[in-house]
DNA sequence: TTTTTTAATTAGAATATTCAAATTAATTTT
DNA sequence: AAAATTAATTTGAATATTCTAATTAAAAAA
């Protein structure tokens, strides 16, 4: 197999298990995973509205606002009726619901010091710029 | 934040980004998001026992059991009985559930060739190169 | 060899997840 | 203004997910 492609698995294998243990460390064991899931796509898409979700998750609206309940029930989300459209909510995360940012962070964080360990500075700054180059290409 | 670690979360979510993709390249769409965490963790401990499954995903063994029948239903996973313990039974994907390491690649792969574009050859020399002093870090 | 422990399963029940169909309320089209 | 469309919800139902308690069969300890 090619090599870098190889070094990715791996890399892409401790990542996982980063945030795998970050779920552990904090306390969101009362969510199955697939609350997580919805949680994780509110904030990746940015406060979107219930038809947007649903279509990025592959799910229909029904089933969005059932789930959608139970974690408002759970206080992780609230809605926010569009001023623009008042038939359209907007799902948010309230700041229990935030902690899962906090989680990724810790994850990343996590990722950032091994990394610091392993790698002298003069290694670490080419890294640094090289991931930063990859990351920021056009 | 730590510059590095806003660099990790970048390339974090182009990760995730880039498994979500390639889960939809494949058909894993009539397996739930819980059953393709059954297998990636089956695939993870490689052959786990039952016991050993349902330790490492915190949940019971009847819980585990009812899940692998309809996983064994599906033929995504068969049991084998272990020589030295004949209590003891053997969780392994079928040909059908090693799609799943295809689907891993897939997105790995699409990862190297992004980097491959994005870089120059010293550049991708020199990544790959960190890279791997990283990940064989003892 | 009898007792205890262990691995897995079965049975029965609660909750979660999902959908199609019908409904309500707001927006857009005619 | 009336008709059609759209966003979200409610209803009712099927399947998935999980648990505790009880059972079966094999292994380990007494």
């Amino acid at each position: 197999m090619n090599e870098l492609q190889h070094i990715i698995a791996l890399l892409s294998r401790e990542i996982v298990e980063l945030e795998e243990s970050a779920k552990e460390q904090f306390s969101f064991n009362e969510l199955t995973l697939t609350q997580m899931h919805y949680l994780e796509t509110i904030n990746h898409l940015r406060n979107p509205n219930l038809t947007e979700l649903a279509f990025d998750m592959n799910l229909t609206k029904p089933s969005v606002t059932v789930a959608i309940d139970k974690l408002i029930e759970k206080e992780y989300v609230y809605k926010v009726k569009s001023d623009e459209d008042r038939r359209s909510m907007h799902l948010h995360l309230t700041e229990k619901g935030k902690l899962l940012n906090q989680m990724h962070d810790y994850a990343h964080k996590m990722l950032a010091e091994r990394m610091i360990t392993a790698l002298d500075d003069s290694e670490l700054s080419a890294l640094k710029h090289l991931l930063y180059k990859y990351v920021n290409r056009k």
